[in-house]
RNA sequence: GCCCAGAUAGCUCAGUCGGUAGAGCAGGGGAUUGAAAAUCCCCGUGUCGGCAGUUCGAUUCUGUCUCUGGGCA
């Protein structure tokens, strides 16, 4: 048992997880670590409901605005970093306070991932031209041949994991699936203490999220997507443009989607991200569920975490 | 006031040559190993606007009423 403790702050999308997280760290001397694929990118502040700057001078997050909007990051590159703000913070004597809401990064810190290849632009494009000529279907009968055991678990139509899938075997020559017996899971250096944030009721994160969509264009969501595009070296094949309500905005500034629909879709998009997290969350073991709407949060909070740290 | 077109799932609509109906979107559930705010999988009973008529049987045909568009006054 490792002795070295974090404490995981998890949540959908607008359940308050930033609030809470600064209380912590002020309750218990601690620093925060993001946990947000989307916060990463500098200049994607509005949309990715990044902290304020009066929320920063009081808590620094680490692991926002790192890189790039035309550079990716991916779950293994936020295990590494992750790891390394962790050690940092320890070395201080202090307790890291990791919040955040993307699922896949919290699981591929705390219960690691297969040591994989990274991914190979020149490969993927290959790939891709190949589907594009011969379809998807094609591309996940050749998985077949080569990772049988693969090509059963992902569904024909999901060109992604098809195509992760064979950029692993035309990398390493050997089946994703093999990959994944050998090169076992390393757990995180560190014991986590997981607190998960939701409202008791589904519909009041809905009213939340809508309300909150409505003041990031009242903040200028637009005009940050527009000068992100003037940029000119960005698309929406960028997996930073994709990200929720930047690609709504991105499409109203194209034409192909009136306003109200941007709005209606960017909404939509938020409600479906939200309630994937909370799928993700549901399959997380030994978590503790926090009702985000009650007045004695914090208090609650802070009591549960003085008994654990 | 008259004429025309509509009224079907939360929304936009399709359809039933008369045997009580189905798509997209929204919504719900699930998967998730270097794109993950991504990518995918599964889930469709609703007085077919009200009332009456014809009929073995009407959401479908007829009449009438109500409402909503559009046109003419």
């Amino acid at each position: 048992m490792q002795d070295k403790k974090v404490i995981c702050v998890m949540g959908p999308t607008a359940s308050g997880k930033t609030g809470l997280g600064i209380e912590l760290i002020e309750h218990l001397n601690g620093e925060i670590i993001s946990v947000d694929s989307a916060m990463v990118y500098k200049g994607m502040d509005i949309g990715t409901a990044k902290p304020s700057k009066e929320e920063l001078a009081r808590a620094p997050h680490r692991l926002i605005d790192i890189i790039d909007p035309a550079e990716a990051y991916s779950a293994a590159n936020f295990r590494e970093d992750a790891i390394h703000e962790a050690d940092q913070i320890f070395a201080k004597g202090k307790i890291p306070v990791l919040v955040g809401g993307t699922m896949l990064y919290f699981r591929a810190l705390l219960t690691g991932l297969s040591n994989l290849p990274q991914a190979d632009e020149e490969i993927r494009k290959r790939l891709e031209d190949e589907a594009l000529q011969n379809g998807w279907d094609k591309m996940h009968e050749r998985l077949q041949q080569v990772d049988s055991a693969s090509a059963a678990r992902i569904h024909p139509n999901d060109p992604q994991r098809i195509q992760r899938a064979l950029e692993v075997y035309e990398i390493t020559g050997k089946p994703l699936t093999q990959l994944f017996e050998e090169q076992k899971r390393e757990q995180a250096p560190f014991q986590a203490i997981k607190l998960a944030l939701q409202p008791d009721d589904r519909a009041k994160l809905h009213q939340k999220i809508e309300l909150r969509f409505k003041l990031m264009l009242e903040q200028g969501f637009i005009e940050e997507v527009e000068s992100l595009r003037s940029r000119g070296d960005l698309d929406l094949s960028k997996p930073s443009m994709r990200a929720v309500g930047y690609r709504q905005v991105w499409e109203y500034l194209d034409g192909v989607r009136s306003y109200e629909e941007m709005f209606a879709k960017g909404v939509a998009a938020t409600r479906q991200l939200a309630k994937r997290q909370i799928t993700w969350l549901r399959a997380e073991d030994n978590l503790t569920w926090f009702d985000s709407d009650n007045a004695q949060l914090v208090e609650n909070v802070l009591s549960f975490v003085d008994n654990l740290v």
